[in-house]
DNA sequence: ACATTTGTTAACCATTTGGTTAAACTAAAT
DNA sequence: ATTTAGTTTAACCAAATGGTTAACAAATGT
């Protein structure tokens, strides 16, 4: 077997993941797919078969570079500061290399939610027990003021994902342009941290 | 002139707001939106012409929901607590009775940014010039710790409104049920505005 | 009563789109 | 050299979809 095989195929990936990311699974078409990688068209079924399964590949492509960063926060075992100053400080950088990636996934699991039900099965998917135990710990024994890992959960990814998701409109409401609107990002890097610590530490 | 004609028009526009919200521009089909309002697709041709135009109707309409609650946190007169207590209270309890909003507009303005240009020029259109003002004055004053208008603007923004955007997802991750996911955000109308005021609060 | 305007529908149309097919091409195996 | 298996393409197909039309129904004005 030649190697072309491998290439056509993770060519079309690399060009299904272009198309699906910016336009979604509804907005893509298998001829722009088939454009952006430079083949014909039936290449993509003689490879993948449908539609769906080529979307499929390319949605679990992308969760597996979101969770991975994830189970990091998670199950590292430094304290809950370490943590947020690490997970934000990381996760704010590497959405900033791949602007596309969270509101893809976010916007595919609202549209067909037994997604998140398949998701859930894969062995690397995040689980949150064992931040929950340490943030309990971590107030009982006073370094935290009183909080629900939950809510402080739910807190860091919001602080870290939303500017993302919600940049248009952002930009929009503070009236900034490109270049203001990235350097206010990348101050985030290191002011999302410091925004919560402030809040939880005791 | 009867008054079958309003009763038409706003029943279609009705169902076309179920519909887009729903699925999307893209996902959007002219016939379900028919159905949903229970008439004849023509007559959504007769009354909008297009579905484009039917879309930036609901889309209009959609964004002039979101935009009057924050006018409010932006142009009165209280403190910056009062306004981020009173603020994340409302936004929470409004999104939670229209939990597709947010994610619709931001979704259809990543889309399509020029969007975003359009509703710039309306005159509700939010200004964040007067909390700027304030929020610097306030930390001026030392009544609140050093903090960026703009960067406190987004956190607010982002800890309102992505755990309404991201909920499948968080869902997953938190690994609780709908009713449990309820109550965590019923929880949030009071526990956001306290995590803020904790952490920028001289 | 009658004509005219407005509202509504079923049938139809052109285009788009996901998917298929049969033929052509390539490269390794015999 | 010839066969064989895998790869690629142009042409094609059927279904879906946004949009139009022509006829019909219902109000409204005269």
């Amino acid at each position: 077997m030649t190697n072309t095989t491998e290439n056509t195929e993770s060519t079309i990936l690399k060009a299904a993941k272009t198309v699906f990311l910016k336009k979604g699974m509804d907005g893509a078409r298998m001829q722009e797919i088939a454009d952006e990688a430079g083949i014909n068209k039936a290449l993509l079924h003689y490879y993948f078969r449908s539609k769906q399964q080529l979307f499929e590949a390319v949605f679990l492509n992308a969760f597996s570079l979101l969770a991975p960063q994830l189970n990091y926060i998670l199950n590292d075992d430094s304290s809950v500061q370490d943590k947020i100053i690490k997970f934000t400080h990381n996760y704010i950088t590497f959405i900033s290399q791949h602007p596309y990636l969270p509101n893809f996934v976010i916007q595919e699991i609202n549209r067909n939610p037994d997604f998140a039900i398949q998701i859930k099965e894969r062995p690397q998917f995040p689980d949150i027990k064992k931040f929950k135990i340490q943030v309990d710990l971590e107030v009982k024994a006073g370094v935290l003021k009183p909080i629900k890992a939950e809510q402080l959960f739910i807190n860091i990814m919001s602080l870290s994902i939303f500017p993302f998701i919600g940049k248009p409109l952002l930009k929009a409401f503070l009236n900034t342009d490109e270049n203001t609107f990235s350097n206010i990002i990348e101050e985030r890097k290191t002011v999302v941290a410091i925004f919560i610590m402030n809040s939880i530490k005791a």
